[in-house]
DNA sequence: ATTAGCACTCGAGGTCAGAGAGTGCCAATA
DNA sequence: TATTGGCACTCTCTGACCTCGAGTGCTAAT
């Protein structure tokens, strides 16, 4: 069923009013705000009517309207207007990202970061990639007793680790062992590492020190990582500066949820269709985010490698600045990191860095 | 002034009922829980004693007593039982940080996760280490528009980047770079390096793409990184389950001001005396921490490098068990990262790993 | 179809009295 | 002299009750 001009109109400034305040909203306040031609009368016959449709409900008899689920999703869908951007907040975000993507490491923090602050709410960041295998690994020999194992990876990250022994090994051992790894272990994915190949390497290089065992649990140990997407959130402070979550039970309640990795991945499965989702209330599968709103947009890492970036808060969310930014984020993200992408305008290098780097200890 | 040996026993009787149930303790229920041959009235006479003394104070005329930061302070100090851990928190923890110390790349955060989810409180993991230096260059050409730095660091840390060139450059200049790296830019600390050492290095390996630049500069990252300690906070919602925090806006200004990195990496300067250190109340610096406690714990990583662990909490917090937990967690890692410590009994590698590893994208 | 008017509803916030917990002091006691 | 029972006093907490104001729904007039 369509609504009429006037109730889209209506419905629009009770919930941009709500969203604003935090207070329903009366019929006087409606008349007052969205300047149709008429008295605080009709409106509330209109308002009536909303609510009779589900779009409002009162808080009790005598209160003013506050918008359903259902009416925010009319308002996401239809009626609100796409918020631009303006100039400070899009150079803000460019400045941003050009700063954070110098350490490509520190990537899905700093992007999980940067949307916090931006919009004032929680902030996650989910980094899924498909499965990875090593495409090269080089033994580091750096003296008799130590080397350093650095693994190159299908998806272009490298990984690495110092090995101390305490027995001596010789230069042509190390590189025995690379030929082998290399031979063997290259290109498979972390099922396909089988303690009978391990003990074919050991055998092939006559390894008696356990070597094998290291380099390869180390091979099992970064092909399973490539696995799990890293999550995290950032900013869920920001949380306790909302009205909704003063209770703090609900607040804790909450927060407690997002701050869990695990319950963070089961967003990947979110379609954003490239673009940006917004699932209000009880939409979100998840029993903890029934009373909540999560503004997910994705964004091209590059390859099949997809991010996730994302907001939390009450359904009386800011949805049209809250998908504004996000949605600009993520853009811009692509443009950086996307494959075949021209180098982005702000990274003034001749060179595309598409590395990084990490510590190790 | 000295406490009596029956003033001593109420104030331990009041300290630890009250961190027990939050609520004001009164002569009566002192009376019963420490078994002094004596009734409420005596008790009496000696809780209004012990207040002048600026021990306990009273939220109001006709309330119970509460333990002032100076009682804490007495209670930490003096009276306190040393906690004795159960044979099974002893085995979690043990358990615990075997799992988590074959990732030593995720050790500061896996380290204050365990402290949270041991204590029930809010924990900051710390890890602060000298300035390092770039030991070793490692240039690994991959093919003629791809090669990986490995740059091995004097604290035995090992970080890498790939590098994509939008030109062809040949085994020959990854070989020389290599070498004028390996000679000019190993064994200093950030600040000296200069343009123009960067310069003449250019000049030396005839380089017109730039690639001196790329290395000088990941250079000058990992050893800026490797100044600035690693700093963050996990649990921070558990701070929400405890009643002193059920003020949203006291919740709120807490849980900000120890998300910032900066403010932790401040307690930094504490002195734990390599044992446990206990801050309480006002004994904070930082004027956010005023009404808070933090209990920190050191840990020797090997070499100058020091960790540090703490938990906030409210000044009613379980000192006894906390600092138990924390100092068992600093000790036991101290002995599996300590310098020339034994294998760790818990490790069942043939190989002391004091390596690890991590991604780049 | 719209509007003014009005009775009605409900929550927020204020006041008040009674209950309960705990103190401080005093006089009696060992 | 230290301890104790007793008692008046103080202060908070709770629930009952009230009023105020915002906002509705309905009706009759336009």
């Amino acid at each position: 069923m369509e609504l009429s001009e006037r109730k889209k109109k209506i419905l629009t400034a009770v919930v941009e009013e709500y969203i604003r305040t935090a207070e329903p909203v009366g019929s006087k306040t409606v008349a007052s705000t969205a300047k149709l031609g008429c008295s605080s009368a009709t409106i509330r016959n209109e308002l009536s009517e909303l609510a009779s449709m589900g779009y409002l409900e009162q808080p009790h008899t005598s209160a003013g309207r506050v918008p359903t689920p259902l009416g925010y999703r009319i308002y996401v869908n239809e009626l609100m207007e796409r918020h631009k951007l303006s100039l400070e907040e899009t150079e803000e975000i460019n400045r941003s990202l050009n700063e954070k993507l110098r350490e490509l490491d520190h990537l899905v923090s700093n992007v999980g970061a940067l949307a916090s602050s931006l919009t004032n709410y929680p902030a996650m960041a989910i980094a899924a990639s498909p499965p990875a295998t090593i495409s090269r690994f080089d033994l580091i020999y750096i003296d008799a007793n130590t080397f350093i194992i650095v693994a190159m990876m299908s998806n272009n990250t490298v990984r690495n680790k110092l090995v101390r022994l305490p027995v001596s090994v010789g230069q042509d051992m190390i590189q025995r062992l690379s030929s082998v790894f290399n031979a063997n272990f290259t290109g498979i994915t972390e099922d396909r590492i089988t303690p009978l190949m391990i003990r074919s390497a050991e055998r092939a290089v006559d390894d008696t020190m356990g070597l094998t065992g290291v380099i390869a649990s180390f091979a099992i140990e970064i092909l399973s990582d490539s696995q799990t997407a890293e999550a995290a959130v950032y900013g869920a402070n920001r949380l306790l500066s909302q009205p909704e979550y003063r209770d703090p039970d609900k607040a804790h309640a909450l927060m407690s949820y997002i701050s869990d990795a695990d319950h963070l991945r089961e967003l990947q499965l979110t379609d954003c269709g490239g673009g940006v989702r917004v699932l209000i209330g009880p939409e979100n599968v998840a029993e903890e985010l029934r009373d909540s709103s999560v503004v997910l947009a994705e964004y091209d890492m590059g390859g099949e490698a997809k991010g996730l970036i994302g907001v939390v808060g009450p359904t009386r969310m800011d949805y049209s600045s809250v998908a504004a930014k996000l949605s600009m984020i993520a853009e811009m993200l692509s443009m950086r990191l996307g494959n075949g992408a021209a180098p982005p305008p702000g990274l003034d290098n001749k060179l595309v860095i598409k590395g990084d780097s990490n510590e190790q200890q």
